[in-house]
RNA sequence: CGGGGUGUAGCUUAGCCUGGUAGAGCGCCUGGUUUGGGACCAGGAGGUCGUAGGUUCGAAUCCUAUCGCCCCGACCA
């Protein structure tokens, strides 16, 4: 139980400049947060109890088993947040990972020091878990394990946005799972599916699981938890079916399965296209070849080789997709590197056979799948102001390689059920990956099987944004006034407003009240504030509350007290003498709902 | 890193174009009247106008540089 007069929670009746959306706004004006500088925030006290039950929920929905899925509970363990730069550097990721982390010099090493390790504040713990594992466990007899954190985590975030919702140091979940084999490490991949299904649930959350990119991370598939929100960085693409994935994976079935490859339509003709060099460019007059009759030639840059993707005219690379080609870093390439390559600027290019002036530089050529439907078509000629018509994507094009390279667009047919697609918003506040053997392999993370037989362990690795969720909360359950905490996150349930502070029957019956229902289950905030009601009722709705129960020498009179859900416009007058018996059966009834979301 | 915006009291801000004693509301302190949805009256404290140069008799205001913050983009485990 607390005394609002002898806590800490500063509430602003006017939101802070900086903040641009509601969920921000309402992080600041409800004493949740205050800003050290970009992407770095204290939680306050209140803000820190809202953290402390996420994670207590995220805890017990961790360690609880899965039987459906074999797996026991996570382990908690707590690992260091600063760690040694070379351990990054042995690990697979170092060249990919280095520009988001923070790194420390020697200061304070002193002179003759300078041999002292430089380190790096830990931005995950991969590199850390995949040795400590590799040197406790060797035998098949001690898998499968999971082990997880709720600690801090440092990113440099090129851009720090909204509050919470990225920063450059937050609270984070992470948990790695070890199994002996593959089988094994998708029982703990679902298993984890499972809990976080249930932590979300729980929370009081909408979040809904989507197949997503596994970008840096690496591993064979992954799953994204996203909060819907306008506010959101990810598109979530989806389907009436319940095909739900982040627009950086999705697919669609535009091409159809049985689709025959197109017969050539005639012979290659080179035709001149001065100054053109955009595809709507060569969609007017009077060239008029549509975007989808035209092939697409981009030049990206991966591991330091050049590769060519060609896609549809009209269809745009989703990036993120080209991460399945297998390099390390790639970007695209520019002006520069291009026409040495091909022989001709951007705007002219294309992958006919033949054309390509240095075709032994390349790393590959990697065409979409839908440059099928296109069949003949046009492309550039390599040569600055010429294209070639009657391009034929199996006689003319030397594709190394076929691969969804492109972003779906809404209204396709999804690829589950070819029901149109659809997207929305989202926040990312959880993502699971099934690793594969990519850290123990580069970490010699081995064990011993019955057979006597050594195999690199298979990882899975998990993560909960818990202070992003918080914010993603209230981005989800806010209205005018203020927060609408869900039960099982609320820094407190119950609000007692005590309207007349220095009346002791009312202060008595406050405590009283107070005390039966701590004692029920629920955390109890007594506004003993000597202020005007009115400011103790805008408090109580901006810090959203669930339940609040009000106590003023008015209603004594008339032997009653009130409650009223935040959540609802409904006030319950209840005489005195049952007031106890009916916020008991309040607080159980709320935290019966609670659990039974679980 | 590119584009845009912004920096004045604890918070929200006016003043800047057109240079001439730095203003308001909220909050805070004192006293009084109030007291069921952010009260009212009277009095008070609080500002090197982000920082550093420059122009000028004189700079919050004009110029230059620099730093911070916010938004868009790029990027994002």
């Amino acid at each position: 139980m607390k005394r609002w007069s002898q806590f800490f929670i500063p509430t602003l009746k006017e939101s802070p400049s900086d903040a641009e959306i509601a969920s921000h706004k309402l992080l600041v004006r409800a004493g949740l947060v205050r800003k050290l500088s970009g992407g770095l925030y204290t939680f306050m006290p209140l803000g820190l109890r809202v953290m402390q039950k996420l994670s207590a929920i995220c805890r017990e929905e961790l360690e609880r088993t899965q039987p459906a899925h074999q797996r026991g509970g996570a382990i908690e363990l707590w690992m260091p947040h600063l760690h040694p730069a070379d351990l990054w550097e042995q690990g697979p990721r170092w060249a990919a990972a280095r520009e988001i982390m923070f790194r420390t010099d020697h200061a304070g090493a002193g002179k003759g020091r300078s041999r002292e390790p430089e380190f790096v504040l830990g931005p995950t713990h991969e590199e850390v878990i995949t040795p400590l594992v590799k040197q406790e466990i060797s035998s098949y007899r001690d898998l499968p394990k999971n082990f997880y954190q709720i600690a801090t985590k440092f990113r440099n975030e090129i851009r720090p946005r909204y509050g919470l919702m990225r920063a450059r140091e937050f609270v984070m979940m992470d948990a790695y799972s070890f199994d002996a084999n593959d089988d094994g490490a998708i029982k703990s991949y679902l298993a984890m599916k499972a809990a976080y299904e249930a932590f979300f649930r729980r929370i009081g959350v909408q979040a809904i699981a989507v197949e997503a990119d596994t970008g840096v991370m690496g591993g064979s598939f992954s799953h994204e938890f996203m909060v819907p929100a306008e506010v959101g960085d990810d598109d979530v693409i989806y389907s009436d079916s319940g095909y739900a994935a982040n627009r950086e994976k999705a697919t669609s079935a535009l091409v159809p399965k049985d689709l025959a490859d197109a017969a050539p339509a005639g012979e290659l003709e080179k035709f001149a296209t001065p100054g053109v060099v955009t595809i709507a460019a060569l969609a007017a007059a009077p060239y008029s070849v549509s975007g989808d009759a035209q092939f697409k030639t981009l030049v990206y840059v991966g591991d330091g080789k050049p590769f060519l993707v060609i896609l549809r005219g009209n269809d745009e690379l989703e990036e993120a997709k080209l991460g399945s080609l297998g390099f390390t870093l790639f970007r695209a390439a520019t002006a520069e590197e291009i026409e040495p390559v091909l022989g001709a600027k951007p705007g002219s290019l294309g992958a006919v056979k033949g054309t390509i002036k240095n075709p032994a530089a390349l790393a590959g050529i990697f065409a979409d799948h839908a440059i099928r439907l296109v069949g003949n078509g046009v492309t550039g000629a390599n040569e600055d102001g010429f294209h070639l018509r009657n391009v034929n994507v199996s006689r003319d094009l030397a594709i190394t390689k076929f691969g969804d390279f492109r972003r779906v667009r809404t209204g396709e047919p999804c690829p589950v059920s070819g029901l149109p697609l659809q997207s929305k918003r989202g926040i990312e506040v959880g993502h699971i990956f099934k690793l594969g053997t990519k850290y123990a392999d580069k970490f010699g993370a081995v064990y011993t099987d019955d057979q006597k037989q050594n195999h690199p362990m298979v990882m899975g690795c998990y993560g909960i944004g818990i202070s992003r969720t918080l914010q993603a909360i209230i981005e989800q359950s806010h209205d005018n006034d203020g927060i609408v905490w869900p039960w099982a996150v609320a820094p407190f349930q119950i609000i007692v407003t005590l309207l007349d502070p220095l009346l002791p029957e009312a202060v008595q019956l406050a405590e009283q009240l107070a005390a039966a229902a701590e004692a029920a289950g629920a955390d109890v905030l007594i506004d003993d504030r000597e202020e005007r009601p009115g400011i103790k009722f805008k408090d109580a709705d901006l810090i959203g509350i669930p339940l609040r129960v009000t106590i003023g020498g008015k209603g004594l009179k008339d032997g009653i007290i009130e409650l009223k859900a935040r959540n609802s416009k409904d006030v319950l007058k209840v005489p005195v003498a049952d007031a106890q018996a009916v916020l008991v059966a309040r607080v159980r009834e709320n935290a019966a709902k609670t659990l039974s979301a679980a």
